[in-house]
DNA sequence: TCGATCCTGTAG
DNA sequence: CTACAGGATCGA
């Protein structure tokens, strides 16, 4: 489920249901999901504390725990992370959990297992994050930051927008979704986008991700265990056959990267 | 810079 | 059964 706009809303409602909370005791049920630190210190090392803050930085989310550690998650494919009431419920896909305060759980839900979860300083955690690029709805990522590193690269464009150093918090569904709004091809090298279109390319990336958020963080806030929550309007991904909204042509799928891209053969070129 | 690899679930 | 999946890392 997560590119950045589901990690926003997951930030989000982490926020307003965990923030405060003391840390009663944590389990790491798989070790894979802690590597290469140990699951029984990370327990050691995070029980005892309170969520101080939750943030997000590209696909990662960082929380603060009391005493000056950070908790990082990343979600990879399929990964989850929420509040469930009582801790004993949790979901047998659980690859670690929270334990708080009157027996609530922050459970790490994560079927395909593989999401990771790691302990640091502030300061190792800064300096992780600064791996990442600009953070695409915030005043960093301007026009001139994009086209500065579009001219260093000669990746396909949809490779390069998923390229965390680049933008950070792109994946496979809102590079494709951005290309499309923006008419360019996905396999074009990066370097070879004209001035019009990589401004147009940086409003679409923006434009995208803006709505997608208010998408993913409205259907989250709708907890209606009956109605399933609207996806996202998607014009391209996963649509392989179909016509596209613009033209009418048929929409194409091919490998990038050993990812499926989607796209209109008509309209981005 | 690219392909293999990590995992499990689901659709065809 | 095979193909594929909303991601990232590592070794060649």
């Amino acid at each position: 489920m997560p590119e950045l706009p589901e990690v926003e809303a997951v930030c989000r409602k982490l926020r307003r249901d965990a923030l405060g909370a003391w840390i009663s005791a944590v389990r790491v049920l798989r070790s894979a999901t802690t590597r290469p630190q140990k699951p029984r210190r990370v327990e050691s090392l995070a029980a005892g504390r309170t969520i101080e803050t939750v943030e997000r930085r590209g696909k990662n989310i960082l929380m603060s725990l009391s005493g000056g550690l950070w908790v990082r998650i990343h979600l990879r494919m399929t990964g989850n992370l929420y509040v469930i009431p009582d801790v004993r419920l949790r979901p047998a896909s659980t690859r670690a959990y929270f334990e708080l305060e009157g027996g609530r759980g922050l459970v790490f839900d994560d079927p395909r297992a593989l999401g990771r979860l790691h302990l640091h300083t502030a300061a190792e955690a800064a300096r992780l994050m600064e791996d990442l690029g600009p953070e695409p709805l915030s005043r960093e990522f301007t026009l001139d930051v994009l086209a500065a590193a579009a001219r260093r690269s000669r990746k396909p464009a949809k490779l390069f927008l998923m390229d965390q150093q680049h933008v950070a918090g792109l994946g496979n569904i809102y590079a494709a979704e951005a290309l499309f709004r923006a008419h360019i091809h996905p396999a074009r090298p990066m370097n070879r986008i004209g001035p019009p279109r990589l401004a147009l390319l940086h409003a679409a990336i923006v434009e995208v991700l803006r709505e997608a958020v208010h998408w993913a963080v409205t259907s989250y806030r709708r907890p209606g265990e009956f109605s399933e929550a609207e996806d996202f309007p998607l014009a391209v991904y996963g649509r392989e056959g179909e016509p596209c909204v613009t033209c009418g042509r048929r929409l194409r799928r091919i490998p990038q990267g050993g990812r499926s891209t989607y796209y209109c053969p008509g309209c981005q070129r």
